[in-house]
DNA sequence: GATGAATGAGCGTTCATTCAT
DNA sequence: AATGAATGAACGCTCATTCAT
C-alpha cells in the first residue's frame, strides 16, 4: 500500500507540482479514501520526503557502486556515471524532477538529511574528476568543483527535456555527453 | 506600481514559491491593500506571466544583440553568450528560477507564448554552434540539438548554485564553461 | 485492563481533557491497539460515564459511611465531610477535575444518572445541615440550600489549586475550612 | 462585528464547549461564511482569548474600583466584591464558565497573560482580607491565602448553579454568602 | 486609484468507530 | 482477546478573487 501511495503520488507531484496535488486527488486516483493515506503517512511532507530520499540514496549507491570498481580508469568511470544518470531518466525521470523542484517543501530537518547526500554525490563526482588530473587522465585545471558543476549541469538539465523514446537513444546520448565532456566542440584539427 | 508589484513579488516568489506566495503577502510587503493588486493586475498567473516574459525576452533580446554582430567568429560569438548568461545570474537569478520552476502555473495560452521564446533562443544557439560547425571552427556532429541541449545545460543548472559574490567571479566562470565546452576536459598531451 | 484503560485515561483526560485525548493515545500510552480499546468499551463517552460514575459514587458512599454514625454531632459530622473532600484530591483529583469539567460530553441517559447522585450527594449534605439547625449546632437560616452550595464551593474549588503536597497539608487545610464555615472571618471580640 | 462574533461564540462555546463548537456553527449561527471570520480573527483561539481577557480585565476594573474607596470598610467593600460577582453571573455567567473550563486551550503566551490577571484578582483580595485582618475587622489566620481561596470558591462555584431569575435575588444570595463569610454557620448562642 | 469586507471552494489533517481475521 | 487496515465525516484554516464605495 506504501508502494501504491508512492507511485500514485510520483506520478501526480511530476505532473501537478507537490502543492497543486491535493491528497484527496492522490487517495481518489488509488480508490481509497484519505484515512488509509494518512494511516501509512503521518504527512503529506513525509511521503514528500520518502520519495527525495530514495531518489538520492539510489543514486549514490549506484555511484558509489561504479566508483568502487578498482580495474576501471576514471575516464571509463565517469562514462559509466553519465551512462547512469542518463539512463535513469527512463525509470526515474519523475523522481529527479519532483527532487529538485519540490525539495524545498521539505522540513529543516529532512532537507539537511537530503541536502547531505546530494552533496555527497557531488563531492563524489568531483574527487572523481582530481583522481583522473592527478592521473594524467584529465587535464589540470584550479577549479575542479567549477567543472564538476558544469559536468553535473549537462546531465541534470536533460531530465527536463530528454524523451528516452524519441530518436536519440539514451546510449547515444551518453556518448555524445562524453564525448562533449572529454573532447568539447572545438574542431581540434583547426590546430 | 505595476514595477514594483513585479519587484516585490519576484523577491518572494522566489523565496517561498508562486503557490506558496499569497496575494495578501505580496501586499502587505508593498504597503498597499488587495485591491490595488487587483487593480494593476487581474490574477496573480498574470503577474506570474509578465515574471516570465520579461525575463525570456530579454535574455532573446541579449543574445540576438550578440549574434547579430557579423565581426565576430562563432567562437567568440559562444563566449559571449555563456558569459551573459553567466553574468545574468546576479541581476536575474530570481527571476530565472522563477522562469524555469513556476512557468507551470501559467495557462495555456501564456505557456505556449513562453515556450515559442525558450524555443527561439534555443534554436539561434544551436544555429551559431551549426554554423561554426559549417566554419569549421567546431567540429562535426550529428547531434547538433543534443550538444546545444548539453551546452545550455552547464549554464542554466548555475542559476541554482551559483554565488556571484563568491570566490570564483562571473568572468573565471564563463571562462571556465567556455573552456569546457570547447576543449572538454580531456588531457590532450597525453594523444 | 478494563482497570488499566481507566487509570491510563484519567491521566490522559486529567491532562488534556475528554475531547483532546484520543482512543490513539489512550491505547498506544498502554502498548496495546485500538481493537482491545473497544473490545472492552463500546464508545469513549463510556469509559467517561464509567469514570464519572466511579468518582460520584465512592464520594456517596464515603458521605453516607459518615452521616451513618449516630454517635458523631452535626458539627463533627460536617468536619468529617470537609476533611474526606480534601483528602480526595490526593487520590481523586484528576477524577474530580474530569467529573466536573467533562460531564457535559456525557449522553442524556448517563447525564441523568449522573446528576442525580451528584443530587444526592448535595441533599445529604444539606440534610446535615437542616439537622443541625435543628439541634442547635447550626444558626438559623431560610436558605439553607444556599448555604449548602456555599459550603460546597470551598471545597469543590479547592480542586482546581490545592496542592496536597504543599506547605498546607490537608488536615491543616479542612481545619482552616471547617473553621471559616462555622465561625467565619469576623473578628468576634470587636463585640 | 467583531462583536457580533464574540455574543455568538460565547452563547455556543457555554453552551457546547469551546473545543465541541465549530467555527462552521459560529458563522452559520450569524448568517455569514467562513472567510468573514478569519477576516476578524486569525484563529479560533485568538477569540477565545479574547474573551477570557475581556471577561478577566472586566473584573479586576471592578474590582480596584470597589478597592480605591477610601471611606468603605474591608468589612463593606468585601460584600460589595461579592455583591459584584454574584451581580455578574447575570451579564456574565457564559463568560465566566467559559474562562474557567476552557482556558486550557489558550497558547502558553495568552495563558500567562491570563493568568497574571487572574493571580491579581485573587491578591487584590487577600491583601483586603490582611488589611482587615491588621484592622481588627477580621480575625486573625496564618493562612489568609488559604482562607482567599475559601472565599472565593464560594462565588466561583455559584457560577455552575445560580439562577439570578430563580427565587433568590442577586441581593439575597449576595446576603447570605457575606453573612457566611463574616459570621459562619455556627450558632453562636451555645457559647 | 485604492480600500475593506466578504465569499466560496478547497486543503491537510484528525479521529471515533468498524470489521475481517 | 486482540490486531491492523480502512472509513467517513468533520474540522481549522487559507486564499484568489469580487465588489460596493
Amino acid at each position: 500500500m506504501k508502494e501504491k501511495i508512492i507511485e500514485t503520488s510520483i506520478e501526480l507531484f511530476d505532473q501537478k507540482g507537490f502543492k497543486e496535488t491535493s491528497v484527496q486527488e492522490i487517495v481518489e486516483a488509488m480508490g481509497v479514501t484519505k484515512g488509509a493515506f494518512y494511516y501509512y503517512y503521518k504527512s503529506k511532507e513525509e511521503l514528500l520526503k520518502d520519495i527525495c530520499i530514495s531518489y538520492i540514496e539510489d543514486l549514490l549507491q549506484q555511484q558509489q557502486h561504479i566508483l568502487q570498481n578498482v580495474e576501471k580508469s576514471c575516464t571509463e568511470k565517469l562514462h559509466e556515471i553519465v551512462y547512469m544518470l542518463i539512463r535513469n531518466i527512463k525509470a526515474r525521470r519523475k523522481s529527479a524532477r519532483i527532487f529538485f523542484r519540490e525539495m524545498r517543501h521539505l522540513h529543516e530537518a529532512h532537507l539537511q538529511e537530503i541536502k547531505a547526500k546530494r552533496r555527497a554525490f557531488r563531492e563524489n563526482y568531483q574527487k572523481l574528476i582530481e583522481e583522473g588530473i592527478a592521473k594524467g587522465e584529465f587535464k589540470q585545471t584550479h577549479t575542479p568543483h567549477m567543472v564538476t558543476f558544469g559536468i553535473l549541469g549537462i546531465t541534470n538539465w536533460s531530465y527536463y527535456w530528454f524523451n528516452p523514446d524519441g530518436e536519440i537513444s539514451e546510449e547515444q546520448l551518453a556518448e555524445i555527453y562524453v564525448d562533449l565532456i572529454l573532447n568539447g566542440i572545438k574542431n581540434q584539427e583547426k590546430k
